[in-house]
DNA sequence: GCGATCAGTT
DNA sequence: CACAACTGATCGC
């Protein structure tokens, strides 16, 4: 997202980043239960949550412009930042926050009342600001004066949460909007980092618990903070003087976190996978493998009302969906409660989104390193099967009778003939160990990694998995990295380093976007219901090309997700019985949020009345 | 010098 | 160009 950063903290300041931190939207309802502005519902009252295009195209004019207004109302307000506490303004430079002279007036619409007014910039971003302050409740246009606006300032970051509070038991749409707006507007890519505030969907409904939501300082009346997974996109904000709060995770997401983070132990609240715990009286909290990165979990909320009935939440956090998850005790059907509301990692919801099974991404890398192996054989004479396999593109069958031919082979002599391959595998802090440890197993190496990732992997708490690691480079054919070292300039100097030990290199870089549904496929999936949506292709071979290819480097990516795509997304949610979905991804987006939408509510009435069963999969491992 | 954040990179 | 997630630079304190 393109940053500006023309937002400083004044330097005379007294407040801390923190106590600006407005963690302000919502932040100070007492238990939610408001259904949030952009779920939608799947239940059969599924009521129409108002997408219609030219309401969208209209609410996209409005963000922008008041994305722009905004980011100058801040600049602005940055100016009179002294003041904010009430305390004598500092004189100098905070000079007249003017509404641009020489500006000419023009038509804006308010986000906040939809009044339209025909205002200078500054004057509207007053206007807009006091609607802001007034939880949306005004329909004023007046505008106020520069001190007005100071104290205005205040409020937002410091009164809001009551005003959302009081706005949200009284519980009209009109404030369900203004709450939405009022998040969409402060987040927005323009605001400076202390004005923003956190969205809606961390906010887990019926509890006062958040998820992944450490980047907005302390929030006001949260009594929880859950992690899923121990990525910086998800604990950004976390840090060793982590004060605001229990959390809520993985015994392997807390060691990451105490590891890599240095939180504070007495924080860190590590709660048992499969197995409901109680986190309050009437709170019981389930981890599930996410199936994303070691650590990560799906949480399970069971909320005990004062009537004693129930209620389900499932946060999905980052995961890849598969029949695992939807078979197991916990969740599977008919054994257990509806999920009334979804929050779904949604990153991939999108039917340009198709790619493989990690299982067959990881058979072509083992096809791909085969296919070296014997290029490498510079001893054996040339045959057909090699001249096969020689070609860049070889195909399928040949590749069968390839691996078939290596199987035939003495392990000491495919062992001879790899010698001087080197396997190199890119990876992020953690994730993606299934790709170098498969391609270990096949080379029957061990793993080189620094001790850094040494430690990171060491906190995984899997023996088997140490015991294949080596410090020693040539000890191991594979070889982890960095993902973003492996480019061409770099292999060919890692290999110059390594020699003579080893003579060519194949590496692999496991992401989620080298690969794209074919239009065909793209429109298929847009258009079809469910059932034809989770319909596996029939072809799911995959070949994997070499981006770059040399005689002694070669490098290949991976179309390894660890995030669900579109048909494993369609299938999870046909699998389980769902009331409402809250999108946790792309929700940045109008166009996004539109489609995810369009998508979530089909997917609703294409389920109607037809009962639950998981979609049929090849393996339990993937659909 | 440390912590936080953003722009750039693959 | 997609995306997620990381690194390095830069800023403020």
């Amino acid at each position: 997202m393109g940053q500006h950063d023309s937002d400083r903290s004044p330097p005379m300041t007294k407040r801390s980043r923190n106590d600006n931190d407005p963690g302000n939207d919502g932040s100070a309802k007492k238990i939610r239960t408001e259904p949030d502005s952009q779920q939608v519902s799947l239940s059969d009252d599924a009521s129409p949550h108002d997408h219609s295009p030219a309401t969208d195209d209209r609410q996209q004019d409005f963000e922008a412009d008041i994305a722009k207004a905004i980011k100058l109302s801040m600049e602005q307000a940055e100016k009179y930042h002294c003041g904010l506490n009430g305390e004598s303004s500092v004189d100098g430079d905070s000079g007249s926050p003017t509404s641009l002279p020489g500006r000419p007036q023009q038509q804006h619409h308010c986000p906040v009342c939809s009044a339209t007014l025909v205002l200078s910039i500054g004057k509207f971003e007053q206007h807009v600001n006091e609607c802001l302050d007034q939880g949306g409740n005004t329909l004023s246009t007046s505008t106020t004066t520069d001190k007005q606006q100071t104290s205005s300032w205040k409020q937002l970051f410091t009164s809001i949460p009551k005003t959302l509070h009081n706005a949200f038991t009284s519980s009209t749409s009109a404030t369900t909007t203004t709450t939405t707006m009022t998040r969409t507007l402060i987040s927005s890519t323009t605001s400076p980092r202390r004005y923003k505030s956190m969205p809606d969907y961390k906010w887990m409904k019926d509890t006062n618990f958040v998820v992944d939501a450490f980047s907005y300082g302390k929030i006001p009346d949260c009594e929880g903070y859950f992690l899923t997974h121990f990525h910086s996109d998800h604990y950004g904000g976390l840090s060793k003087s982590w004060s605001y709060g229990p959390i809520f995770c993985s015994q392997i997401t807390a060691n990451l976190v105490k590891h890599k983070l240095q939180v504070d132990e007495g924080y860190l609240s590590v709660l048992p996978m499969n197995e409901p715990t109680f986190v309050l009286p009437t709170i019981k909290v389930t981890l599930i493998d996410a199936n994303h990165c070691p650590g990560s979990v799906l949480f399970v909320f069971d909320i005990q009302h004062s009537d004693a009935t129930w209620t389900r939440h499932l946060h999905t956090g980052d995961f890849r969906a598969n029949p695992e998850m939807c078979l197991h005790p916990l969740l599977r059907q008919p054994d257990n409660p509806t999920i009334d509301t979804l929050y779904l990692d949604t990153t991939y919801l999108n039917a340009k989104y198709g790619f493989p099974a990690q299982e067959e991404c990881i058979q072509a890398a083992c096809r791909a390193v085969e296919s070296h192996i014997g290029i490498q054989d510079d001893a054996r004479p040339k045959t057909a099967l090699d001249r096969w396999v020689g070609q860049s593109a070889p195909p399928s069958p040949k590749i069968t009778q390839s691996s078939a031919f290596d199987a035939l082979m003495t392990g000491s002599k495919v062992a001879n003939r790899s010698k001087g391959l080197l396997v190199v595998v890119g990876t992020y802090s953690i994730g993606k160990e299934k790709v170098f440890c498969a391609l270990a197993k096949l080379l029957g190496s061990k793993i080189f990694v620094t001790q850094a990732k040494r430690s990171i992997l060491r906190c995984q708490e899997n023996k088997e998995l140490e015991n294949l690691l080596t410090l020693d480079q040539n000890e191991a054919q594979v070889h982890v990295v960095p993902l973003n070292h492996i480019k061409p300039e770099n292999m060919y100097a890692y290999l110059k380093s390594l020699s003579p030990r080893f003579t060519s290199v194949v590496a692999f870089r496991p992401t989620g976007w080298t690969f794209r549904a074919t239009k065909a496929e793209e429109t298929e999936m847009e258009i079809g219901s469910l059932s034809q949506v989770t319909t596996p292709p029939l072809d799911r071979r995959l070949v994997l090309r070499p981006g770059h290819s040399s005689p002694t480097v070669k490098i290949y990516g991976v179309p390894y997700s660890e995030h669900s795509s579109f048909r494993e997304l369609a299938s999870f949610i046909a699998s389980l019985d769902i009331n409402h979905v809250v999108p946790t991804v792309n929700n940045e987006s109008e166009k996004a949020r539109t489609r995810m939408a369009m998508y979530l509510n089909k997917w609703g009435q294409d389920k109607q009345g037809k009962p639950i069963q998981v979609v049929p999969y090849p393996a339990i491992s993937h659909w």
